[in-house]
RNA sequence: GGCUUCAUAGCUCAGUUGGUAGAGCAGAGGACUGAAAAUCCUCGUGUCAGUGGUUCGAUUCCACUUGAAGCCA
């Protein structure tokens, strides 16, 4: 049997993702799914560019404001939201895009990464933390270096991230991260992923960015992080959101509200530069110029899947 | 108008007791499997303002020119 086709849409931040996904699921009787670890979060619209009822024009999106900026997600929750969601519009008899510009989580669903049913260790990672204020990063990287010599060996000393994930993994699975990654790629990708990325000359794209961070703050962006820290007390990976961290230390006095301009716009530039690196590397990708005129686009899409 | 100081990487500035120069930031490239809008790695040649002079050799010393800042009129 014929594997479904699933179209992707990815491309660094601005770049124009969201008009061309709307414009094409109307076309092919398509439904949307986000793809965006911060659009995921209710209350967090202005700053993470999420669209608006009015631009979706009556398509369906899937997994935008589905949880709290409180809790806590992850890439195993998006790849299991993920392919729910996609089976539901398959189900429907519709064509699932995926759009958005998480990387990571695009990666877990065209690879069929599979992720262990396992719960996060809160206090272990307390525990963890603790230690290297402690006895210092050193004291972790030559533990990791134990468990497991062959994932330290990819990663620098200074990884703290990493260093730390190397070790929960080992507490949480008995298994250490490199005989983890084997296994979770082990099932074959369920669906038949098409994969497109938006590309622009490196000073239009970051011109868009920097014109965009303008209107963010026309829009009102401060008042939208002042209510969000009205309304909850934690935030475990919502306030890494960029825009939103820096909005912060501008309501804390840290920073003059024309150096959190400049510093929001710089730190999205480099967010785009990364992520344009990390669709570089999937060689089956099909670049789309965002400057060319937009049905154009999708008639390169159209003729891919057909 | 006179005096003083300054002019070095895209920006802010070091520095060379005369042997053509280096930091931070910006920027570029890369990595990435449960925080990923996160986290981390690598990368520094530029008429040392211009024109002359001294010198084996000047970005460095001298003169002039241009520009900037400050002080005095």
């Amino acid at each position: 049997m014929d594997k479904k086709k699933v179209i992707v849409i990815c491309g660094p931040t601005a770049s124009g993702k969201t008009a061309l996904s709307i414009e094409l699921a109307k076309k092919i009787n398509g439904e949307i799914i986000s793809c965006d670890s911060m659009q995921i979060y209710k209350d967090m619209n202005i700053g993470t560019a999420k669209p608006t009822q009015e631009e979706m024009q009556g398509i369906k999106h899937y997994l935008i404001d589905i949880i709290s900026p409180n809790e806590r997600y992850s890439v195993a929750d998006y790849k299991r939201d993920a392919k729910k969601a996609i089976k539901e519009i398959i189900n429907k008899g519709k064509i699932p895009i995926v759009v958005g510009g998480t990387g990571l989580y695009i990666d877990s669903l065209i690879y069929e990464i599979e992720y262990q049913d396992i719960q996060f260790d809160e206090n272990y990672r307390k525990e963890l933390e603790k230690q290297v204020e402690e006895k210092g990063l050193d004291y972790l990287y030559k533990k990791a270096k134990e468990i497991d010599p062959q994932a330290i060996e990819k990663i620098s000393q200074n990884d703290k991230k990493r260093i730390l994930r190397i070790l929960e993994i080992y507490k949480a699975t008995g298994k250490n991260k490199t005989q983890q990654e084997i296994e979770s790629r082990k099932k074959e990708v369920e669906y038949d992923y098409h994969v497109y990325a938006i590309d622009w000359d490196r000073e239009e794209l970051y011109n868009r960015i920097n014109k965009r961070v303008d209107i963010m703050i026309k829009q009102g962006l401060i008042e939208e992080v002042k209510k969000i820290l009205e309304k909850y007390k934690e935030f475990p990976t919502a306030m890494q959101g960029l825009g939103y961290k820096e909005v912060v230390e501008y309501l804390e006095g840290k920073t003059t509200k024309e150096e959190m301009i400049e510093k929001i716009k710089m730190e999205t530039r480099r967010y785009a530069k990364r992520q344009l690196t990390w669709f570089r590397k999937n060689k089956q990708t099909i670049w789309l110029k965002g400057k060319d005129n937009l049905q154009n686009n999708i008639k390169i899409i159209l003729e891919g899947i057909n």
